[in-house]
DNA sequence: GCAAGGTC
């Protein structure tokens, strides 16, 4: 018995091996140098088997228009919402393929090991569509497991299941959406903007369904800022100083936006200034241990606390992960469950010098994790689950604070008391307040926050005394600030733009589209063609850069995976809702034109209806039937030189399935009409012959019914081969 | 020359 084992990746695939075969894997090179092969024995199913295990890295297959379709100038970009698509392999990936198909021939079984994600259970089907291709009937498993350990994995070999095709389609939906949508609003927007913005000739202009929004909220922010208007109000001020120690009082009212109302209670204080102590409360405060770290945590303290960009740092957990130390890094759960063993964990960072007293300390208690309130329902909490002392550089800070955030939120929370003093100054009250810092705890081995003692007099009720200060002070409102990538990360997850693994990758695109860019280093403001873009559309009335679009996509893949929506249903109503916006977005251009001209101070370039590059000379293919070679498209053409007509099959070159008129046909026109048989959906074709050709031998018209139900159709194509003999 | 999602 031969079994097939492929990962997500190859790091995965040589741990995994590892632990199926207690260490002892061979090792043997596959076509791809990145992905190898490890073979093994060990017992599947009470059997012993012969093992081999390799892998891909991430989605073996992508999806891509055929042909004509990826010429920009070669179609409209409308055309794009409905132009066939395939599944295609790149090329840098077929090595990986090829080392897939030449294990599949001599495997029984087939189990994936991707990760299981969404995303891993897509290119669980990726893999078995390349399989299944060699070998139709092999018996097929999915692995199930959320961290690389001897545990999880001969656990999850033990109770394999089957991969889920619902997710996987989920998948397919959303990647087909994200080209169709993307591919057809980038090409508008730049091919118009290009010809009517010189200054913009050289610029993409790309649109997606998360960059957009991340644009978006960045705009967002600015304006606020611009729109806002400071409003200036007025404080009363009283500080008590003893010795060196001087204490703050805040008053009750905290501030007013009439300076004479604010005057007049400063005047009455004034009249008689003796503070009389009112009450004198002392309460335990707790600082709350953080909760347990998920992805986008990770990412904004390591921002925040480390300095390092979030696509950094998930690069760095990603391969803390792969070398079995850290538990999978993209998650969102923020929870510990129940099965998880604490306390072993906690045991395995007894050793280390710097938090090993502590984790000891957590042992002696009992680990007592603060819970969230998130989970994703397959991957737990990001934590260590192997202790090193040997990595270096930022790698050591990742692992560092997923240590020290895991023993943290384990432990407890940092204890204080808090002393608040209450004065009457002629009926005005004010307080101040103090901390006393009894027990650190977490804060002991968590120095990403900080918690600090506030002195204060010791004060009795009934007391008085003079105030040092008692005076009004003057200020005004501040706007928002503009976002940090923290802030911006925090803004991708509250609104389902993106993954876990992808939020940084959207921030540098709009990046490098030149549609933002930074302020001191750490806050982003848009550009000119960023908020040109944006207002454009708003101007529309369109919500392309609000996350709501997006939001409504996903809660309708999440319907695809519980099984209650069907996917082409989701597909189609989407592509017609979003060629609606297009069709719309078109005849409205001019706006963006407006917004874009507006904010980079320069004119617009009045078009030619002919040099416009979305007009009619734009062709727009119609579906004339499917090709008899591979079921794709065969759309009607002219050469360039306009001397023949010909039918080609979409997927030109890959296919080759065109068709060629003689030159004798003059003019050729498709248009709409309907088929006797099975309804409207046909094309009817009408040549124009040239004057003594063999013609009228023929019928003028050929009819062809793109669903393929009418003969007449092949029988032209017969007769068109016999017109070219 | 397009997207977003994997990963190298």
């Amino acid at each position: 018995m031969k079994v097939l084992n492929v990962a997500e990746k190859n790091d995965a695939a040589k741990n995994i091996a590892f632990f199926l075969s207690e260490g002892g894997m061979t090792r043997r090179e596959g076509f791809s140098k990145f992905n190898k092969v490890y073979q093994f024995q060990c017992f599947l199913q009470g059997q012993k088997c012969d093992m081999v295990m390799t892998s891909v890295s991430g989605h073996l297959l992508n999806w891509e228009f055929v042909g004509a379709y990826r010429n920009w100038n070669g179609c409209s970009p409308e055309s794009l919402f409905d132009a066939p698509v395939v599944k295609f392999c790149p090329d840098n990936y077929t090595d990986i393929k090829r080392t897939l198909e030449r294990e599949v021939r001599s495997a029984n079984k087939l189990i994936i090991w991707t990760d299981c994600d969404r995303e891993g259970e897509n290119i669980g089907f990726e893999i078995i569509t390349v399989c299944t291709a060699i070998k139709p009937n092999i018996q097929i498993y999915r692995a199930k497991f959320s961290e690389i350990t001897s545990q999880s994995i001969k656990r999850a070999l033990q109770t394999l299941g089957q991969p889920n095709k619902l997710v996987s389609d989920a998948v397919d939906v959303r990647s087909e959406l994200d080209l169709r949508i993307g591919a057809s609003f980038t090409r508008f927007q730049t091919l118009r903007l290009q010809k009517v913005f010189p200054i913009l000739a050289d610029y993409l202009l790309s649109y997606g369904s998360c960059q957009f929004p991340t644009l978006g909220f960045v705009v967002e922010r600015y304006l606020e800022r611009e729109r806002f208007i400071p409003e200036p109000f007025w404080k009363i001020r009283v500080t008590h100083t003893i010795d060196d120690l001087t204490v703050e009082f805040r008053w009750q009212r905290d501030r007013l936006f009439d300076e004479n109302v604010c005057q007049a209670l400063l005047l009455k204080c004034q009249e008689n200034p003796l503070a009389k102590v009112e009450k004198v409360d002392g309460k335990p405060k707790s600082k709350w241990r953080p909760t347990p770290l998920d992805t986008t945590e990770m990412e904004k303290i390591a921002s925040r606390k480390l300095r390092l960009s979030a696509k950094e740092t998930l690069k760095i957990a990603e391969k803390l992960y792969t070398q079995g130390l850290i538990s999978y890094p993209r998650t969102e759960t923020n929870i510990f469950p129940g099965t998880i063993n604490l306390s072993s964990l906690v045991q395995l960072q007894t050793d280390d010098p710097n938090w090993g007293g502590f984790a000891a300390r957590v042992l002696n208690d009992g680990p007592n994790p603060r819970q969230g309130k998130k989970s994703d329902q397959s991957h737990p909490p990001i934590h260590p689950i192997k202790y090193t002392n040997s990595l270096q550089g930022n790698e050591w800070k990742v692992y560092e604070l997923v240590v020290r955030h895991f023993l943290a939120c384990v432990s407890k929370d940092a204890k204080g008391h808090e002393t608040v003093v209450s004065i009457d100054i002629n009926t005005e009250k004010f307080t101040a307040s103090g901390l006393m810092i009894l027990e650190k705890n977490y804060l002991e081995v968590y120095p990403y926050e900080s918690w600090n003692s506030k002195a204060i007099h010791l004060y009795t009720v009934g007391q008085t005394f003079e105030p040092t200060v008692l005076e009004m002070t003057s200020s005004q409102t501040s706007p928002p600030n503009l976002l940090t990538e923290a802030d911006l990360i925090s803004l991708m997850e509250k609104h389902g733009i993106g993954t876990d693994a992808t939020h940084a990758e959207h921030i540098e695109t709009i990046k490098s589209r030149m549609y933002v860019g930074l302020e001191d280093n750490i806050h982003f403001v848009p550009s000119a063609v960023g908020m040109g873009l944006v207002e454009g559309y708003n101007h529309m009335g369109f919500e392309m850069s609000k996350p709501n679009l997006r939001a409504e996509l996903e809660a309708d893949l999440k319907r695809i995976c519980e099984g209650t929506r069907q996917p082409s249903q989701v597909l189609r109503e989407q592509i017609d809702k979003y060629r609606t916006l297009f069709r719309k977005a078109k005849e409205q251009v001019n706006k963006i034109d407006a917004a874009i001209g507006k904010y980079t101070q320069s004119t617009a370039v009045v078009l030619n209806p002919e040099d416009d590059p979305l007009s009619a000379q734009m062709q727009t293919f119609d579906r004339v039937l499917p090709c008899k070679n591979c079921g794709m498209d065969m759309v009607l053409r002219r050469t360039n030189d306009l001397q023949k007509f010909f039918l080609t099959c979409v997927a030109f070159p890959q296919c080759k399935g065109s068709v060629w008129f003689p030159k004798k046909v003059l003019d050729a026109k498709v248009s709409d009409t309907s088929c006797p048989k099975c309804g409207p959906r046909v094309k009817l074709i009408d040549f124009k012959f040239s004057p003594g050709s063999m013609a009228p031998y023929y019928p003028q018209n050929f009819t062809g019914c793109i669903n393929g139900c009418d003969t007449e159709f092949i029988e032209m194509l017969d007769i068109s081969h016999q017109l070219q003999g």
